[in-house]
DNA sequence: CGCGTATAAGTAAGCGTTTGCTTACATGAA
DNA sequence: TTCATGTAAGCAAACGCTTACTTATACGCG
């Protein structure tokens, strides 16, 4: 009856757990996901589970701590704002970076989107990684856009909000919607629309530019 | 013990019945809302749930028909995009009645996510009402405008839903994600901004536009 | 090196509770 | 009187979680 199968050691099996469980709660959500299902699915006895985490919330927790320690880690994904290529290809660069990262695993967006609508205690760091940090990256690459005399000077919060939104909307459509069903999109057509929209939205106009320049050279 | 209640008509007690439900449903999620809970929040007994509509299944599906139906009546938001205004106030006024609808109540909003992360099945004529007829509205309205030579010629689709992303998107985080708590928005301003950024980036320029109008006349 | 033992990985079984849902009965309105 | 509105009580299954128990394995000791 029993196949002795290899024992893994605790910190692999924690782990295991941990990706299984996330795979599901991705899927279902905390309420529409069991311990019996992530235990099913990881091939264990439902009580490591509890051995491992305590209670189902705390193995939620652990997931939620886990992402966002690998987000914070790859924030240097913002570092694409400090190159110093041109305007557009920074921007088509972010874009697509976010959208391919998300459609090659869409499991943090749903994961992200899951806790926000139905855990909001749990998921305040959680959007402070993922969503906040970003907006605050690229509001200060507009700002600093705007000293320079080259965007507009519209609210820099609002613009990055602008930007993202179009970016990750698009993402949200196809894939938590089900839009890709109906139509697909090339990815590098995606990015290089958007982004092409959005800067030609912020750019100051020529006459904006002289009075800008008219004005540095005041001081 | 007995409080002899006035004993509703079944259509009454039925749309009361829908009423709790939805908010209940559009807070916690299907999976994570009971029918115990539905009939506290109503006043009822669990039963009558049951009565009126089969299962917990029926009852979700009851909520989101009657959320078509309402939204299909009042698909009009669009005939903005007839207007006879500038693009500017068209397209602020547009988002501004998103923006503000959607956070006087954001039930809807929040079934409609819920329901698209959790119940793939029922949601399909839910996004195609509330968000793919939106869509082709104003990609119609873009197509117009292209081929009056007042906007870019870029993929009207793709047009369309960074327009909506950038509001949708902005409510999300601000509603959804609980953004509102950090920083606060002024409405209008919003609206204004976020319409600018967009129209500006659509808008030929002078040299296009030009250059449409040569082929124009060419015919 | 072999070996016994402590320790932690892993399990079977089932606890009390809640879940969606049913049944049998009461009661107000036409 | 009739019949649909409404309820009390509870069922089987599934829920999160615990307990009591095996068993593989790392490791100190001779």
């Amino acid at each position: 009856m029993k196949t002795p199968t290899t024992r893994l050691t605790s910190t692999d099996r924690r782990q295991q757990i941990l990706d299984q469980a996330t795979k599901l709660f991705a899927r279902r959500g905390y309420e529409g996901t069991t311990t019996r299902q992530i235990a099913r699915q990881a091939g264990i006895n439902e009580a490591l589970i509890f051995r491992h985490f305590g209670d189902k919330d705390g193995l939620y927790w652990a997931i939620i701590e886990q992402k966002c320690q690998m987000g914070a880690r790859r924030a240097k994904l913002m570092q694409t704002l400090d190159s110093r290529s041109d305007d557009r290809t920074i921007l088509a660069t972010l874009a697509e970076t976010v959208l391919r990262r998300n459609f090659e695993d869409s499991s943090l967006a749903r994961l992200l989107l899951f806790s926000a609508l139905e855990n909001h205690r749990l998921s305040r760091r959680f959007f402070r990684v993922y969503v906040a940090q970003n907006y605050d990256s690229i509001a200060a690459y507009i700002r600093r856009r705007v000293r320079q005399g080259k965007f507009r000077g519209v609210d820099a919060q609002l613009a990055a909000r602008g930007f993202l939104g179009m970016v990750v909307y698009h993402f949200w459509i196809q894939e938590i919607f089900g839009g890709k069903r109906f139509q697909k999109f090339d990815l590098k057509k995606v990015s290089n629309t958007l982004a092409d929209i959005w800067l030609r939205g912020m750019r100051s106009s020529p006459s904006e530019r002289s009075r800008q320049e008219a004005r540095k050279s005041l001081k």
